[in-house]
DNA sequence: ACCACGCATTGACACAGATCAACGGAGGGT
DNA sequence: ACCCTCCGTTGATCTGTGTCAATGCGTGGT
């Protein structure tokens, strides 16, 4: 909890303040969402909420991973949502979740109880615009994980989520965090086959098959190294026109 | 365009008010609705747009059925959403859209331009909430969508379709329009291999399994009777606590 | 220093679904 | 009535990934 502290001033001091909810709030609207916000951590491996339960906060992921989960009741499971720090949990005027949240690493969430915070978005609708935004962008991220759930080989998947993870070391508005050439994995081997619809052994065999063929360097189990990141490209099967790369 | 006529009136009119954006709108917001408003039909098999495409307008679905693609350089192609009547396409606040959008068949369009539109969000607070909503449940669907595309067999893919189309004959209102007994496949076999991650002969050689086994009756390509849905869903292995069937 | 545990890797084999190929049947145009 | 085309079905075979099982490796506890 401790190290958290130094954030907890003031929303504009929030490290993900530039996709949060509050990205284009001035400082009069950020004290209002000041006072009714609080944060919240969780250890590594801790659930968060299950399906079903009631939904009496939303919040903003700070720091740390968590995963949503969908699952079937003979064992099979599905992560259907990866959050990462600037992602949203929640949604306003919904009353319960439909998937498990799990704390994969120590987590930390910029939480707000959801009824003054669905009272606030009346008051500042760029609020309201900013929530719109960002459910239509995990939409569009689903989407393409539909495309690489239906379509894509094996090797394809896990080219696509090195990638994925690439990218989310980037800010969104160009700037650069880490080195993209290595690239830590925020998720176990397991979390990853439930990612990508493969299994622990075929996630397994298929970084031992890109190692092998050079495309990355493996730095004990979680750190990859990626000598061409257009080599990985090429790989992923993903469409070169998507965008540049950063 | 002769049979729509009656519906180009006036949004109260409109058969999917329901669900539309105009769902809660009064006369006066209605009427703002109905000054930017246009119909627009397109025949079956004709492509509405395609990806990196401007996107100056956005619409709801009035009749008939659509479908978003995505696609890899090889061929390989995902369906990633499916439009029925009541649907929404289009996202305010995007330029470029990020997928192709085909007419299945003869398709009826009640359009916005978009910076009229957007320009009404503003004035008209709970059009903007309705989308978020609308956005949410897509969501919702996209991730369901996930799990099946990731951890079902072909068997319960089909199941799960089935029960996806025969729950959409339903307003969501409780009303129920046609007999859930009975279901009128939207889209081809190929649409059908498309949407749920498969090759078209194994989307038939379920279609047949099923059949032998008494789960469901075809009546011609398009026509599906199912004379016990409790069985199907059981084939479809979605938990059955995902809210009543109907 | 040792063990125990969780996580990852590797191997052998099985099988669901893809691929390749042939056939059937409905609808539409001439 | 005929053919042609499109769409769906069925069969034979192949293959990528799952399954089952054994082994390796790093970390933390005693």
């Amino acid at each position: 909890m401790n190290k958290v502290l130094p954030i907890m001033e003031s929303c504009a001091s929030c490290p993900i303040r530039h996709r949060a909810v509050c990205a284009r709030c001035d400082d009069d609207e950020l004290e209002q969402l000041n006072q009714i916000k609080f944060y919240k951590t969780y250890a590594a491996g801790q659930t968060i909420a299950m399906r079903g339960d009631a939904l009496d906060v939303v919040a903003s992921v700070v720091a740390g991973t968590a995963t949503l989960e969908r699952a079937i009741e003979d064992g099979r499971t599905q992560l259907v949502g990866l959050l990462l720090p600037s992602d949203f949990i929640g949604r306003p005027g919904r009353d319960t979740l439909q998937y498990d949240v799990t704390a994969v690493t120590d987590v930390t969430l910029c939480c707000f109880q959801r009824k003054p915070f669905e009272a606030l978005l009346i008051r500042i609708p760029h609020v309201q615009e900013r929530l719109l935004e960002m459910a239509l962008d995990e939409l569009d991220a689903a989407r393409d994980w539909m495309l690489l759930l239906g379509r894509k080989t094996a090797r394809e998947k896990i080219a696509s989520f090195l990638m994925l993870i690439a990218k989310r070391t980037v800010h969104p508005d160009g700037r650069v965090l880490g080195d993209l050439s290595r690239i830590e994995l925020p998720i176990s081997r397991e979390a990853m086959a439930n990612f990508l619809g493969l299994t622990i052994e075929t996630v397994s065999r298929q970084f031992t098959g890109l190692r092998k063929d050079g495309v990355i360097e493996l730095d004990g189990n979680r750190s990859v190294r990626i000598p061409d990141l257009e080599t990985l490209l090429l790989e992923s099967g993903d469409d070169s026109d998507g965008g540049p790369l950063i």
